[in-house]
DNA sequence: TGTTAGCACTCTGCTTTATCGAGTGCTAAT
DNA sequence: ATTAGCACTCGATAAAGCAGAGTGCTAACA
């Protein structure tokens, strides 16, 4: 590949801060006024001509100024966009915005979306740490009533779980006392992802005598460890893409982007932790792998905890997106979730 | 008020019908050709005219069509429309969507949602019942680790809730039961809006010695009644307003409808069953007490368990609703919801 | 007296045509 | 290597023309 000599790069990249702002198509004339670049007009338009063969710039139509691709995208982020500095109300309000509710990581997951696409302006989501790898701490089972009781799973992160199952009501509350303890005693310690169905039915083998009793609670125990397993997405700020003309124009994309931001499996995917390697990963347009999102970008954050909770974050939007203030708050929130989760964890009192 | 005659209100029968098919205004030749009334287009024009009189219909402007008022859309669905059979399959998907889910309330009314809006195409939310007048049932604080507790909260429609608290490191298994204990006594039986934050006070004065351990505990479990206490609001189909014209010809509809749904205390206000004393209420169009849905209907059910277990659902989409189908929908899943919730009280055993 | 056929008139939506202007690429001068 | 100048392109917008659906009114009819 061809290296841009710096004008071009200057040029390259006033184009795409040009078209971020405006979304439409800019001229060369336009980047010789706004820009001090100490060029004319023309001499600017043969780089743009250079800048399009070599396939950073398009031309909607001859006639119209050009717009970034895809690849003028990809070298504008890693390469010439300059570092976004948020401003001390936007870190402040970011910071507060997670120290309020810290019982719960769920919460504070939520609580982060909803700040980053306040911030941002963009649509965010998250989706809860993968828990696979945490492992059991207590499991306890309560009497509720004759003939109904309570599984409680609390894993070594704090997460907890709580399923009520039903019991032939015979079950005296000693025997409850009796069976967290077995429980406990096989189950502690153990990752979540090792406590497979064939787990449970060992378990149920080897003290199976009272089957009818203790069948309904490993049912709960396994219901409860299914539920920390599944990691949940949050989104916000969907309606924020009318904002952008290139949506409100074409009612088509507007309606493709909702609905596919409705599709859970896809969001799992797209926020999928073991397909993100770097802590902020970018995908621009065709990067991405649904079709449907192949005009938006994608930016998202990893937080990580120790070695086995990671989690993510991230914003979409029109390709033509602030990617400077984006990667920025995302970098800020994601530092700040690590530390908050952190506290969560090691037992700071709350605020 | 005049009354309409037979014929008037066959002829606006049809019309209504006529639009809510085909969102286009509808003239005289069209109802006179579809529909076996027996008459002339001229004629229907003089109903027609009669009936624009009286403010039932309105025109675009002159030359076009007619279509329905407010009004119109009043009169259609108190007298005119016709009962909705419900296909073998629809109210089959519906039995068996809520029967998979049963093991927690709010997962329910969830469910019952997203299957609400698969059914009628419209958007659909739903609130969970209000639980003031639940009682507690169950109180228990369970020590997770040094310095860790779980607050526990059961209530008589066992719905659950639970909160993690940290206390001084040196409180003693043992001490979690004896103020477990106490708990129950102190506030088993009361309605979850007799606990106030004066009575949490009040307990804390009388056994307040070990200040430091009791506090967090209470506190616990105040957050535990605040959780029981505040309602969720589930939305589904969201995206399913692009199918109507009306929403597609102009997008500005389409956002502030999407918009307005993102808003939280809207939503609960809409289904608020203080305000719906009907099972099946209907708000057609200016009848909205928000601005920006005037131009939409909004059908809601209300379910109801003994007296105190009430809670709301319903469908919102363009005044030109299919009426007739969404009332059938509506009160037969209503009917379900209140069936799989008794069951869930009474204990049945799970599918 | 209620119903209907006929007709002139209205108004929208669509297509066609004309115009404007931003922006380009190329050439020739500096 | 840069730039001024110029002819050319093409979309966007406005204006004009046309077709069709629907109305209201009048007059004839049963």
């Amino acid at each position: 590949m061809v290296l841009l000599d710096d004008r071009k790069k200057r040029i390259l990249q006033a184009i795409i801060d040009d078209y971020i702002d405006t979304a439409e198509p800019v001229g060369s004339r336009t980047i010789a006024r706004k820009h001090e670049l100490g060029l004319s007009s023309a001499t600017i338009r043969n780089e743009m001509a250079d800048l399009e063969e070599m396939g950073y710039l398009a031309q909607p139509h001859t006639s119209a100024g050009r717009i970034p691709s895809d690849k003028g995208y990809r070298l504008y982020v890693d390469q010439l966009m300059k570092v976004h500095q948020l401003t001390p109300e936007e870190t402040e309000s970011i910071k507060s915005a997670l120290e309020i509710k810290i019982s719960e990581i769920g919460q504070l997951i939520r609580q982060a979306s909803s700040i980053i696409s306040r911030v941002t302006k963009y649509t965010s989501m998250a989706i809860t740490p993968n828990l696979k790898k945490s492992t059991l701490k207590t499991i306890q089972v309560i009497p509720i009533e004759p003939g109904k009781q309570l599984v409680i799973v609390v894993t070594n992160n704090n997460v907890v779980r709580n399923c009520l199952v039903r019991t032939p009501v015979s079950v005296v509350p000693d025997y409850t006392v009796r069976i967290s303890n077995i429980l406990n005693e096989k189950l502690n310690g153990l990752t979540i992802e090792q406590v497979t169905a064939n787990l449970i039915n060992e378990i149920e083998d080897e003290i199976g005598v009272e089957n009818d009793v203790l069948m309904p609670i490993l049912e709960g125990v396994s219901d409860c460890i299914k539920q920390v397993d599944s990691p949940e997405v949050y989104l916000d700020g969907m309606t924020n893409i009318f904002n952008f003309p290139e949506f409100r124009r074409d009612i088509r994309r507007a309606r493709d982007f909702l609905n596919i931001l409705d599709e859970k499996y896809i969001m799992h995917k797209l926020l999928d932790t073991r397909k993100i390697t770097k802590e902020i990963d970018i995908k621009i347009g065709e990067e991405n792998e649904f079709e449907e999102i192949k005009e938006c970008s994608l930016v998202t954050a990893t937080y990580k905890i120790g070695d086995s909770l990671v989690g993510s974050l991230g914003v979409i939007g029109p390709t033509r997106m602030e990617y400077s203030k984006v990667v920025s708050s995302l970098d800020f929130i994601r530092k700040q979730i690590s530390k908050e989760i952190r506290k969560l964890l090691e037992g700071e009192t709350r605020k």
